[in-house]
DNA sequence: GCAATGCTTCGATTAGCATCGAAGCATGAT
DNA sequence: ATCATGCTTCGATGCTAATCGAAGCATTGC
């Protein structure tokens, strides 16, 4: 007993519902401001203010202030990535509270996880680039090949800029309503962002949910050769 | 708010010391009975008793009543990533900064991760043979390729009588000490009792540590074209 | 049969912590 | 300056849950 590191520490950080609620909240990439996440927690400032201190104390989220705002966000892609992986093990075992509406059918389709794009599409964008080569897993890690490289320039990343940053380019994140592997690191938020600025999709503004036009997903498909829905 | 599965609930059960205790012990693999899990807690066996039943109500531990005994193991591979996936954000996030002590550098080593390889040289191992092409990702998932299935099958793994049952075969498993993926699912369960079989290796009784011996890992090395050390 | 072992249920105690009201302290707007 | 907004600290309250002792069931062994 007591070999390894604190677990239980921070699970129980994130075992109450209400810091729960703010992380789920965080899940969105967008840092968001202490009564912003007060509101989505449903409880006062007050308690808010505690369970914010508590959670960047347990190195959860990170801040940063401006002006009179107070802004959080979730301190790592490797945070988002356990908590992606807890709503997979809640959706299975928990109580079945997947009660599929039709917001929760986009949200399979596609939402944002932290960063970056999941659920259905994201997936498939991740299985696109590993079947033509675009994307190797290796020894070293995961990266971009020469193909895969030309591939994102074409499309309008700016390697170059990514690169020169110490935070991954490529990474795998585990997909709770997918179960499977998609794409995350840099690139992935640079994927992302990408297709909001080229106008293919759009993020909902009440949820995590990642809206495609049928024309965006048609040439989101054609780009990264998909088949076609 | 209250979008996606209820991950509070499960990570509450995390959350308490007393059962991150036991969920830790359980990632040894070995099925423990309900007193050496209130011993490995520090718990009296009324309250482990407590807690394990709401570890199963809540899913993360499956058991099974054998005469007057009652095993407890780990419900599923996914729990048990999701346990490694916390380790590594405990020892990277908070205190205890990996005080390597001696029994901690054999667990650096090689230890079992719920019931496969993990460690340095899991990690090796999984590198190797993506290198060889032994196993391969891509839009399915991960696999075996013919020539890993004949490395296997020239190893002593059953690869026939892994097929025909429903779990994967193959699955990768973040390390927490490593941070890269090793293999798990039903070839990396194989793979380790095989290592112990032929006697390369043996659990250490006492942690979750794999010993090899000095033959036994060279030989190890040899199988799987891995650098000698 | 009886005793021993392993586990569970019951009841009571306790401690921790989430919560909020109110006040304090910044920063920005008028 | 003066007020408003956003966040934090303080103090008090209340609830949840972890804990253990003791008794209750089950299973094994003699």
């Amino acid at each position: 007993m007591m070999e390894g590191p604190d677990i239980a520490r921070i699970a129980a950080l994130i075992g109450d519902p209400a810091r729960a609620n703010m992380l789920a909240a965080l899940m969105s990439g967008r840092a968001l401001t202490a009564s912003e996440l007060a509101r989505e927690a449903g409880v006062t400032a007050q308690t808010a203010s505690s369970h914010l201190a508590k959670l960047h104390a347990g190195g959860l989220v990170g801040t940063r202030k401006q002006g009179r705002h107070k802004y959080f966000s979730l301190a790592t892609d490797e945070v988002a990535h356990l908590l992606e992986n807890l709503m997979g093990i809640a959706a299975g075992a928990g109580h079945l509270r997947t009660r599929t509406g039709p917001k929760d059918q986009a949200l399979r389709k596609a939402r944002v996880c932290y960063s970056h794009l999941a659920g259905d599409l994201g997936t498939q964008l991740y299985d696109g680039l590993m079947r033509q080569g675009a994307l190797h897993l290796d020894g070293s890690g995961m990266g971009l090949s020469d193909a895969g490289e030309t591939l994102m320039r074409r499309f309008g990343i700016d390697l170059d800029a990514l690169k020169s940053r110490r935070a991954p380019l490529c990474r795998e994140c585990l997909d709770w309503s997918e179960r499977r592997s998609h794409l995350a690191g840099s690139l992935g938020r640079a994927l992302l962002s990408r297709f909001e600025a080229v106008g293919w999709a759009r993020r909902d503004a009440a949820s995590r949910a990642v809206l495609f036009s049928a024309e965006g997903e048609a040439r989101f498909r054609e780009t990264f050769s998909l088949p076609a829905r």
